[in-house]
DNA sequence: CTGTTAGCGCGTTCAG
DNA sequence: CTGAACGCGCTAACAG
C-alpha cells in the first residue's frame, strides 16, 4: 500500500504538501502541484479514506436510512431504485454512503442512534420512507446533530432539507386526466388512499379533495394502507357504484383492477409511482412516474451541500404523467 | 464523543485494557471486565470503527459487488434481496459492508480496483452475478489479494469460497415435476436457456441434458438470454410443436406464457427463481425458489470466516420446489 | 494479568 | 509558499 509519505518522498516535498495538493488547497505553486500529481500517478496512489476521515474528525460519511419490507419475499422495486440512485451519486461525489435499514435501529433510543452514527463517522443522513410513527427518527431530525435530507417528508430546519415531487399536484394531474378521458360524466369517484399517518398519503389526499371541488364530483375516500389486498376489498365493495377509481399507489391500482375484472365491470383506474410491476398487471392505466433514482441522487447531492454549510430548504422534483402498457424488461 | 480513554479513566484501568475487553481478548480478570463494561454502559461508549480499522491495518470491511440493471426503470427484485440479506447479516456480525456496483469499476484495471478497495479498508469481497466476461473480476479473484466469496460461480481457491444452490439438480427437479405432471406423454420439450457465457446457465443446461437422457424425451434448446422478449419470440416459433416449455428463469417463463396465450394454445411452463413478479403474470406454474436473502447472508458469513483464517470451500444452499399462484404483497 | 508506548495514514496548525 | 510536528481513536507489542 502506497501512502502519502511515499508520494512526498517521490516528489521531493513534505507530506503536508501532498495532502494540500490532494485536497485542492490554495497557495501551492503550479510547479509543486504538477510534481506531486506526477508522483501520485506514478505510484498509483489513492488516499486512504479511513485515515482521512479519522484525521479530519470524521464527519464525511452519509447514512442512507431506508425501510425495505425485509419480512416478505418481495422487497420492492422503489427501494432498490432509491439505493441505486444514491449509491451511484455517492460514488460520483466520492463520499461514502452507509446503507442502514430502519430495522437495524429498532428499539434504540435517539441517543443510541446518534452515538452509533457518530461512531461510524456519519455527518449527514438521508431518510427515505419516514412516517409520522417513526418517533426516534423524528427526534433525530429535530435535534439537528446531523445534516438531514428527507425524501417525501416536508420538514425543513437549519440543517434539514427535503426532496419530493409535488405530491398534491401530481395526484391532481393524474386523477384529472383519468376523469376527463372517461367518456360519459364521472360524477362519482372512489379514492383509495394510502396510510393514515403517512406524509405523502395526506398530501395526495389533499390533492383529491381540491380536485373534487374544482371539478365538482362526489368523492368517497377509503384507506387502502398501500396494500393491494385492501384495495381489492374496497373495490369489491364500492367499485361498482363509482365511475372512476383513483388509487394512491400502483400496487393498490393493481388490486382495484383485479377486483373490477372479477366483478366483470369496467371503470378507469389510475395509480401512482410508475413501477415496472404495472407492466405485468395486464391492463392499461394512467399513473405518475417519479424518477426515484434521480430523487435519491439529488438527496445525496443535497446532504453534501448541507455538510458544506448550506441552509436547509425544500427541493421539488418534476414528475411525469404516463400511460402504462405492457412493458418488456431485460434482466 | 466519548472515547476509549474516557472509559479507561472511568474504570480506573489503561486504554489497552479497555480495548482488550471490547474485543474479547483472553487473559483479563472477570473483575476488570465487569468494571470496564460498567463504565462503557454508563458512558454510552461505542468504539469508533474508523479509528479501529485504521489501527488494525484496516482489513475488516467487506465489499459487496453486484450488478443491478441500473439502466432501466426496473431494477430487479433479486438484487434487492441480495442486498437486504447481506446488509442485515453484516449488521448482525458488526462488520461494515460496502456496496459497490460493477458500473463503478468499469474501465478500471485489476490493479486500480485493488488499490481502490485497499484504500477503502476492504479485506474481503462478495461478488454476485459475475459472468465469464467480467475479466477484471476474474483476475481479481485469481490473484487472491482479498478473501472472496462468489455467489453462483463455482470457483474455489485458498482464499475463495462459493455459495450456490445446486443449479443442475434444481433445474432437473423443477423440469421433471412439470413434465411428469403433464397429462399425456411429453415427448418434446423446449428449453429456453439463459446467457451463453453464464456459469449458472450452463449448469442448468447440463441438468436438462441429463434429464432428457434419463426420461428419454426430445429436447430442443434455444438461448433466451434471460430476456422476456427473447423467450416470447422463441415460444412463438417453437412453442406449438413442443409439449412442455422449461425456462431457465421466471422472467422468461412469463414471456413464454404470454406467447402461448397469444397463440391460444396451452402447454405447461416452468420457471426458475421464484420472484414475486410471477404472482402478477396471472397463470400458475412451477418454479424453483432460491432464498436470495439467505444466500447473501451466508456469503457474508463465509467471507468473515475466510478473513478469520478459514480455507476456501463450496457451500451448497438448499432450494425449494414451489407452485406459484396469485400472491398479495403489502408494500 | 495490566499498563506504557509507539504507530496506523492522514489533516492541520504554525513556524519558517 | 513549504515543512515539521502533533493528534484523530484505537490496536498491538512489549514491559512490568
Amino acid at each position: 500500500m502506497t501512502t502519502i509519505r511515499d508520494v512526498a518522498k517521490r516528489a521531493g516535498v513534505a507530506v503536508s504538501t501532498v495532502s494540500k495538493v490532494v485536497n485542492h488547497y490554495p497557495n501551492i505553486s503550479e510547479d509543486t502541484i504538477r510534481r506531486v500529481n506526477e508522483a501520485i500517478r506514478e505510484l498509483n496512489f489513492v488516499p486512504n479514506t479511513i485515515a482521512s476521515s479519522l484525521s479530519s474528525k470524521q464527519a464525511g460519511r452519509i447514512a442512507f436510512l431506508l425501510n425495505p419490507n425485509t419480512q416478505t419475499q418481495a422487497i420492492d422495486e422503489i427501494t432498490m431504485q432509491y439505493m441505486a440512485g444514491a449509491l451511484l451519486k455517492a460514488g460520483e461525489l466520492h463520499v461514502e454512503l452507509l446503507p442502514v435499514f430502519f430495522s437495524m435501529l429498532e428499539d434504540k433510543s435517539v441517543e443510541e442512534v446518534e452515538t452509533y452514527l457518530h461512531s461510524q463517522g456519519v455527518g449527514g443522513i438521508v431518510i427515505c420512507g419516514m412516517s409520522k410513527d417513526d418517533y426516534v427518527l423524528q427526534r433525530l431530525v429535530a435535534r439537528e446533530h446531523f445534516k438531514n435530507v428527507l425524501v417525501d417528508v416536508p420538514i425543513v430546519n437549519a440543517s434539514t432539507s427535503y426532496i419530493s415531487v409535488d405530491q398534491k399536484q401530481a395526484q391532481k394531474d393524474v386523477a384529472r386526466k383519468t376523469i376527463m378521458d372517461n367518456q360519459g360524466p364521472s360524477r362519482d369517484v372512489l379514492y383509495i388512499s394510502g396510510k393514515q399517518n403517512g406524509y405523502i398519503s395526506e398530501e395526495r389526499l389533499q390533492g383529491m379533495l381540491e380536485l373534487a371541488r374544482e371539478l365538482d364530483f362526489n368523492l368517497s375516500v377509503h384507506s387502502g394502507e398501500f396494500s393491494e389486498r385492501r384495495a381489492r376489498e374496497i373495490t369489491l365493495k364500492y367499485g361498482e357504484v363509482n365511475d372512476v377509481i383513483v388509487c394512491a399507489s400502483d400496487l393498490m391500482a393493481i388490486g382495484a383492477m383485479r377486483a373490477l375484472t372479477d366483478m366483470d365491470v369496467f371503470h378507469p383506474v389510475c395509480g401512482f409511482d410508475g413501477i415496472t410491476l404495472m407492466g405485468y398487471a395486464g391492463k392499461q392505466m394512467n399513473t405518475v412516474r417519479q424518477n426515484f433514482k434521480e430523487i435519491a441522487a439529488e438527496a445525496v447531492n443535497e446532504v453534501v451541500k448541507l455538510l458544506a454549510g448550506a441552509e436547509g430548504r425544500a427541493v421539488i422534483m418534476p414528475h411525469e404523467l404516463v400511460r402504462l402498457e405492457y412493458m418488456d424488461i431485460i434482466v
